[in-house]
DNA sequence: AAGAAGCATGGGAGCGCTCCTATCTGGTCG
DNA sequence: CGACCAGATAGGAGCGCTCCCATGCTTCTT
């Protein structure tokens, strides 16, 4: 035996001040100024006055890593997102989001775990994290309908909220935009400007969100009583390139549509390109509509037209939900939709 | 007294593995398993293997509380960024950066916490956060010349990465653009091209990376013996109204000018507007260069000729600077500067 | 006036690790 | 052949909290 006595391993000194020591230094035990700093009733105006004093005074604050472990709760939640999934780092996606989601997570201890779930091998590093709740709940964005992690935390009773429905029968917590209504106005728009041939460029269909704004447009089309030939959509990739090449099929099949609704900003902008090597101008021939009001839309030549999803309110929301269930957790599972809006400029 | 043996708080069984349980899976001490998962070579081969069995099977994940709160580390370095700072969250920066980050941390142990500092109020809970230790490391983004934090943070030994410096003489560790050259480079592509008179619009300069950019374009232009009027140079703050702004006094003063390098494309988008409302043609009568390479200036119109600055890299690069600090800590503070690259489109 | 009841409080136990020392084993050396 | 050494392992102590039970008062109740 050695005289290792209050030393152990914890002999490393953080110079940070403890429970323990606020507790001396205020004159009452640890379990009172835990009870303070936790903000329970149960502690008399006098003492909870003291306590505040040794807290300020010593610049305590509380050591996470022990409140978790202590606590069996991280007070942390995770953002994860999918690496692969580009689209959803392309502007104003990613960075709205995280505002909205700080925003809302400002007020709270909550701290944002972001997480890049790329290859596989860190998909599956990221289930035995999550799994092992070191989170509180989690945040999912753009997951592919296939994938089999949403369902996992769900089975392990982590808390999950998504963005974007996967399907019209989503069973978890999401927030989602309205596109089915904002594809709908958009198209109302065009006709009320007097268009009669609209067509479509849309996304993945696999892609609830891409297969709602083809719904919203159909349905637009069919309210104003227009031309619904098939022949007037095209299946995109959400990419300039297949924006280029849905719009020069269109033009081949239907050289007299005067108005074209893309289901994003960056399909609108390939489709700008070969609109213009067609000969026609913009919004004179034709009209032009994209989705997601992105930076690419207000820099365009002409501005575009475009459906604004509330990205940074989505992840608001997305966070409160989140808290809400960490907080009391229910069997409830939220679905939220949020308006989009149309923001008209000068393709249209 | 009562039988409150074996409960205590912890009760609250997580059902998770434990290095206890794994330990009396293989047969050994507690210790031996530690060992074993932090990498130790005092094991022997087949005790190894063992226990790595063991883990397999139990499916076993360290609980990062208990590591933490027992080695005094966390396995998580924070991702500042100061949120009054929009510009920051513009495209690409954000987006990239955090991929780069991520890169660098994906084969690590390393989490990833986001923290955006923003009131005044937000920003003192971070110090404390910080100062607590609650993080291994701290990553810097977009800071202003005046901000405390980073002298903070070194104060407390924590170690700290930052991007772009603040001052030629910044003393913390570093990774930066090469804002001089790339700008330098900027007006002598205008230059080969025949351009004569080579206006800027530069950035507020009480930015460094702003006041580089702009000492870049006073090389390129005396390097080529060029026009130095200083009336060929407006100041602004990067947004583009700033640049209309910029832009029409530049005309007013020099309506003669043919060329216009404009230290942030945004910036350049609004010079666009401008000139082109002057009647003036891009680039048959003035050549545009912007700063960034951003969607925006893929997407203008003509599509603008950009420098392109390596955000990924830096976002990799500042990542791994950090981790070899908290490995290895040293009074060195490395700084990095990476290079630009112009990327020519039809603006030039 | 004695017992019941309600608060505020103190502090033990334990969360799951890491670190460190003590122990054990087998081999080496004079 | 016994002292010595090095490598491998076991397990105690402690990290800084949260929970919960027990304690000591004070205030009611009957």
């Amino acid at each position: 035996m050695s005289r290792t006595i209050g030393t152990g391993n914890g002999g490393r000194a953080t110079g940070l001040p403890t429970l323990e020591e606020v507790a001396a230094r205020a004159g009452v035990g640890r379990g009172t100024v835990s009870r303070v700093i936790n903000g329970s009733p149960r502690v008399s105006e006098e003492t909870r006055a003291l306590v505040e004093a040794a807290v300020a005074e010593l610049g305590y604050v509380p050591n996470r890593a022990a409140r978790a472990l202590a606590g069996n709760r991280t007070d942390a939640i995770a953002l994860v997102v999918p690496e692969p999934e580009d689209r959803f780092f392309a502007e104003p996606y990613f960075s709205e989001m995280v505002r909205g989601v700080g925003a809302a997570l400002a007020d709270t201890e909550m701290q944002l775990l972001l997480t890049l779930a790329g290859n596989d091998r860190e998909r599956k590093t990221l289930a035995q994290y999550l799994a092992a709740h070191r989170v509180d709940g989690v945040l999912l964005v753009s997951m592919h309908a296939g994938d089999p992690l949403p369902d996992l935390l769900e089975q392990l009773s982590i808390p999950v909220v998504i963005s974007g429905r996967r399907a019209a029968d989503e069973t978890l917590a999401a927030v989602d935009s309205d596109n089915f209504e904002g594809a709908r106005a958009a198209v109302a728009h065009l006709t009320a400007r007097g268009r009669r041939t609209v067509a479509t460029i849309t996304g993945p269909l696999d892609v609830y969100g891409a297969q709602r704004r083809l719904d919203g447009y159909r349905s637009g089309v069919a309210g104003a009583g227009l031309d619904a030939d098939p022949r007037l959509t095209a299946v995109a990739d959400f990419t300039e390139q297949g924006g280029r090449l849905a719009m020069r099929k269109l033009l081949e099949d239907r050289p007299d549509l005067d108005a074209v609704f893309a289901a994003s900003d960056v399909m609108a902008s390939g489709a700008r390109h070969v609109l213009r090597e067609s000969g026609r101008r913009i919004p004179d021939d034709v009209a032009l509509v994209g989705f997601d009001d992105s930076a690419v839309a207000r820099h365009m030549d002409p501005a575009l037209t475009s459906v604004r999803q509330p990205t940074e309110e989505m992840g608001r929301t997305m966070a409160r939900v989140l808290l809400e269930e960490i907080a009391r957790p229910s069997p409830e599972r939220p679905q939220i939709v949020l308006p989009t809006e149309l923001v008209v400029r000068d393709s249209s």
